[in-house]
Formats: structure tokens, sequence, C-alpha cells
DNA sequence: TATTGATTGTGCGAAATCGAACCAAAGGAG
DNA sequence: CTCCTTTGGTTCGATTTCGCACAATCAATA
């Protein structure tokens, strides 16, 4: 059984640690008022994806339990950003769908994102950035796929 | 005034984002009950540079806020992992000092993790990761340097 | 059809995060 | 020395996260 140094992942994984909360308290500070980036997201997801996903669908998609995405939701249904439907095809869900005011909301965000990314950028090297999304990509659909056994 | 598509920073973020959420959940599925990756990080951290920091040294070298320290710091004295002296030189301040109990906690921790990183890297290019930090810690960098005004 | 097991969503409670307000101590200007 | 500002830390309240328990519904099978 060969040996395998975990090493350089705990550093990997510290540096994305970091990352992570510098890079979400940026967008949050762009966003309205009491909205964070899991609320962001979702909306973005709608746009990206389409509207009428379950609940269920959603949760999957960000990895989170089936109870954080009901409060998520119900926040953004607070704002009137989302509504949700009976699912006609299955009695126990929903379906989730952005309103006039959701798209609305996230673009407004899009624009002031584009604008203060923009501004980041100039001292990032971009291309520094490209090369490296394919590892990242890579890293996150291996730990993806084997989570929760063991 | 130059174009920066920063396209690329959106799509890097968002990997990071869950890797960063696959990556703790799996830490924190090696920790003591309720043990969570904060928690951990402030014991690693004494271990590594070293007894003594205020709290206030140690919510700066995480980003988290003061009162997020203050209660991170609480829940590993519960736990006998840390105690607190008040600091000679400033009436203020305390000072961290990890016990034995938490050296301990902290190593049977890194143990189990090296275990479980040393299976997770056998699926992953470790040297394609090796190639990588020196681009995320220059991001890091970046991200670190130029938050908060604008 | 009736029953059993799995799945979707919610209510609830505990823990975590974090901003605002506050107090105590330190540091500086005069 | 006195006043004023800054800094370190805690308390408090609002929000978020998430596990547990539960009801409703669906799916599979006898």
């Amino acid at each position: 059984m060969p040996e395998h140094n975990p090493f350089p992942l705990f550093e990997v994984f510290n540096e994305i640690g970091i990352i992570e909360q510098l890079s979400r308290a940026r967008l949050e500070a762009r966003l309205p008022d009491g909205m964070i980036a899991p609320h962001f997201s979702v909306l973005n997801h709608l746009i990206r994806v389409g509207d009428g996903p379950t609940p269920m669908q959603l949760a999957r998609a960000f990895q989170v339990p089936k109870t954080s995405m009901t409060h998520t939701l119900k926040m953004l249904e607070k704002r009137a950003a989302i509504e949700t439907r009976s699912n006609p095809s299955d009695g126990r869900s929903k379906q989730v769908w952005l309103t006039a005011k959701g798209r609305e909301i996230r673009d407004q965000a899009i624009q002031a994102l584009a604008q203060d990314f923009s501004e980041l950028a100039q001292g990032i090297d971009i291309e520094a950035l490209k090369a490296i999304q394919p590892a990242l990509t890579s890293l996150r659909k291996h730990l993806d796929t084997n989570r929760g056994q063991s």
C-alpha cells in the first residue's frame, strides 16, 4: 500500500477556506441590506438553471440540509423574491419560481458585483486563475463523489 | 480604462465555495462530538504558532469578529482544551494557552484526519494541487490586502 | 386493496455568527 | 494630572445553520 502525503491537501484546503471567507464577505457587501450569500446563490441558480425546481433539488444542488433550504426559501419569500407553488405531479413537494422582484434584485446585485470584481481583477493574474480552474473543478468533483461513507 | 472580465473570478469563487463546504464537512466528521472546524483551527493554530496569543490576535489571524472569537474560546474552555490567563503587560487583554487535554484532542484529530485525507489523496493528482497552491496564495493575499474600502 | 418503507417538507431547539452597545484599561495631547 | 481617543473583551439580540422528530405523500409489494 503506497504512502500518500496529505499535507498539500491541508495547505490547499486552508487557503481555500480563507479565500471563501474573504470572497463571501466581499460578495455580501454588495448585496441589499440583510441579504446574504445563500440567498443570492438561490436567485442566481434559478436564473442559470431555470425556474421550477423543488426545495429538495435546491438543497442537493447546494449541498445543504433541507431544513436550511426551507429557511433560506422562507427568507426569500418574505422579500417577495421568489414564490412557491404546489407541485402538480407530486403532492409532497413544491416548486420554486422567481418573481419579477427577484429577477430585479439579482440583476442589480450582478451589476454591482461586476463593478466590484472588475476592480478587483485589476491586481490579479486572470490567466493564472483560468489555469487553476480545471484543477479546482477536478478536486470539487472528487470530493463530491466520495463523501459520507467510511 | 481597460476592460477586465470578472467572469473567471466568479467561476473560481464558486468552485472554492463548494470545496470549502465539502472539505469542512469532511473535517468535522473526524472531530470529537460537538467540535467544529473553528474550534479545531484554534487548537491547531496554538500548536503551530505557539501558546500565549491574545483573543484579538486570534480573531485577526482567522479574520473573524472578536465576538465570534470570544464565543469560540468560551466553548474551548468549556471543553478544558484551553485556558486563559490575564495578560501581565496589558490589563485589558487575556492570553490563551493550550492545556494537556487540548493538545491531546488536537493530536487525535490530526491522526484521524491524516488517515482520512490519505485515503482521499489516492484519487487526486497531488502534483496538480501543489501546482495551484501559489496561485491560491496569491489570490488570498490580494483579497486580504484590499478589503473593506471603496 | 392494504401495508410497508422511502421521500418531501416543516416545526423546534441548540449551537454558531456577528453587529451594536457597553465597560475597563491604555495611550497621547495639552 | 486631566481629558479624550483608541483598543480589548464581553453581553445582548437577531439571524443562520442544522439535527431530530413528525405529518403527508408516494412507491413497491403482497
